[in-house]
DNA sequence: GGGCGCATGTAATGAGTTACATGATTGA
DNA sequence: TCAATCATGTAACTCATTACATGCGCCC
């Protein structure tokens, strides 16, 4: 439903064409969503068919027609709805990436090092280009905030953990007995 | 693949059926993975046929029969690989919640902090029972450290955010100029 | 005797992505 | 003239989920 509420948010401030707001979407808020092209084409039409927007064809110059939207009342109620819900909601995060840290033990100390600090090259260039985003005016401006301060937080965690890895020569085992099977 | 690589990393230490593969992710890595029964069966089928693992059924009393799989050698390779491609590789996180922050300005102060209030409520929930997981031997405990960690900085990052909201009556705006659409 | 646990699956559905298709216009 | 931009979609596919199906054993 989230993409919808974004759909909706935008198209309440001001009318726009699909292609307008994919553009907008990839400029400002590519760090927040990815939502692609085809998706948001066929949710517009599914909001369409609802009645939460309407559409109207326009024509600029002699580019191809565009299908401006606008909310509808009904869209208005529904954005209300879905703000509320989100807004008030929290979903826990799934961190997939952890999974490795589960099997860390399987390779050489010197190698797990050398893999990791590629991860924290990888992190560090996430949080340059989120510093990097120019500051925007209102409440967009707390969604980039809210990403670098998580991305500064796992850079930081990611440095402790390292630390805390063995740095000496030790062989990597085939099969610790430190992860807990039995029941 | 990180579901791929669970799995494999477990039978690697220990060849073990479904079922219990199942039991053990839910009852110890349930904040990491959420991964459900039909997929899990449909992987191990699929890591099967790809030669990954090796089945044998067995028998245990008077209960169904159970397919116990353990890893093979090319499995052993396809395991070594994903580990370093996930050690190595840092994909950066969305948070799709953030979206209703966009619109906060939607909706009254007083709404909005009641609504972000119940956000906070769902959030130190979801911390107490990530602090509550007892701790486990070996490499799991930084995968739990690590959701603990990020769970305090969201509840931190989110007290910090309704400090900075707009604590006065002031009406909701329709359509507040502080979003730039313009391009 | 009724429900839960054990143990494995299938079928239908859904959400979203990639790749493809179209065709004019604008800029190098 | 060649590529990129504008503007909209369709079709095929992947991945994962929910709901359903089965059937015996164990415990209260």
């Amino acid at each position: 439903m989230d993409r919808e509420l974004l759909l909706l948010g935008l198209l309440r401030r001001q009318e726009m064409h699909g292609y307008q707001l994919m553009e907008f979407i990839d400029r400002v808020l590519n760090f927040c969503t990815d939502i692609k092209k085809p998706t948001a084409y066929f949710l517009l039409d599914k909001m369409a068919e609802a009645g939460w927007i309407a559409r109207t064809e326009s024509q600029a110059g002699h580019r191809p027609p565009r299908q401006v939207y606008r909310l509808t009342e009904q869209g208005e109620i529904a954005f209300q709805r879905l703000l509320r819900a989100n807004l008030a909601g929290y979903t826990a995060l799934r961190f997939a990436d952890d999974i490795g840290l589960a099997f860390i033990d399987s390779l050489s100390p010197a190698e797990t090092l050398a893999l990791l600090g590629q991860r924290r090259a990888a992190l560090a260039e996430a949080l340059a280009a989120a510093r990097a985003v120019p500051p925007h005016p209102g409440s967009i401006q707390f969604i980039i905030e809210h990403q670098v301060r998580h991305l500064e937080a796992e850079l930081q965690w990611l440095d402790e953990l390292q630390t805390r890895l063995p740095h000496s020569g030790k062989k990597a085992r085939r099969a610790p007995k430190d992860l807990a099977l039995a029941h």
